[in-house]
DNA sequence: ATACACATACCGCGCGGTAGGTATGTTGAC
DNA sequence: GTCAACATACCTACCGCGCGGTATGTGTAT
């Protein structure tokens, strides 16, 4: 039988689509509709191609989480850039994050709804890591309560709930971000 | 073979055993660890015994997903039979009871992280009904951000952030249901 | 010639679901 | 009160399929 391989891509090219195809397809239809073949599919690839990349399938899944960390890392460091050592900094960028999240529906954070135990480790791991790194610069209570409404705000996205109360939603929106630059 | 059937028990009892031992175990193994064999096993039952209750593994999900909404939503019925007619009673009630939740680890509302469509849709019309039914009695936006603030207090539980930050979890938790009783 | 980056073909298992059997409870005619 | 007739509430045994994972082949670049 003839191949039909194409041309030979960089191996860190397919690595990086497996991870985009893995969260897109949790994000559309569903953890439960996460299997290997569906990304491998997904992604133009074969199992074989897959499992040359990643050891098992929860090695993958966690390699999506952290990868979807790293962003959601990466989006904070950048509005921690131009407002750093200033009181509640980190809580005031984390809180822009969330809350842009939902416009961008390309970031499938949905993902992060998976039960599981590891993942949930990896989670609590990096907020702990950046509440101290940042407890010199500590938020008021006031301040805590808007980053905890963003993931409130960001969990009733992750559930469709704005498809029925949408404008209820975004004045909401506005006004925890109003809030944000307000509280010290 | 002679059969080991034990006494026959009142049908109600098994359907409501097997809830339970559904959403334990997709609360203490996570949503991978119910298997239809499983729930069974744990409810000391066949697998044609709960089959016989439940079609399918899908109308046993969301069986126990309206269970625990159910109770959800008496818990708050409950409060609101002493606090009706106010400004921002439901808000207030429904602040209470996801507040509480935390502590009271017996319901599994962590199943409700399963990411199906069909069951996002059941929570989203449960809120938009009793919003609709209560927008009478308006909330105030800072009493919406505590409740917003009340999920994500959930929601970080839900991801055991609360092993690394349970003092500031506390104060936060006090601090909520203080601005709740203030707020209109 | 060697290492890499895939494809191909296959395996075993555990899953959801089904078919049919068997005790137990219930009803009603007499 | 008795007993047939039926419905209920399970159990036993089985099936097919799709899954995660493996072993091995093969084309390409260096």
């Amino acid at each position: 039988m003839t191949s039909i391989r194409q041309s030979p891509k960089q191996p860190e090219v397919l690595r990086r689509k497996l991870l985009a195809c893995t969260a897109q397809l949790a994000a559309e239809q569903g953890i439960n509709a996460v299997t290997i073949q569906a990304v491998a599919a997904a992604a133009g690839v074969t199992k074989g191609g897959l499992f040359h990349h990643f050891p098992s399938k929860e090695k993958l899944i966690e390699a999506v989480f952290r990868d979807q960390i790293e962003q959601f890392d990466g989006a904070i460091e950048a509005l921690l850039a131009d407002d750093a050592d200033t009181h509640g900094c980190f809580s005031r960028a984390y809180i822009n994050v969330v809350l842009q999240l939902s416009d961008n529906p390309l970031i499938a954070q949905s993902l992060s709804v998976i039960s599981d135990t590891a993942l949930c480790q990896i989670w609590s791991d990096w907020l702990r890591d950046r509440l101290t790194r940042h407890q010199a610069t500590d938020a008021s209570i006031e301040l805590e309560v808007i980053r905890y409404a963003a993931d409130g705000y960001w969990l009733a996205d992750l559930w469709k709930v704005d498809s029925a109360i949408r404008q209820e939603r975004e004045i909401l929106r506005l006004h925890l971000i109003n809030a944000t630059m307000k509280a010290p």
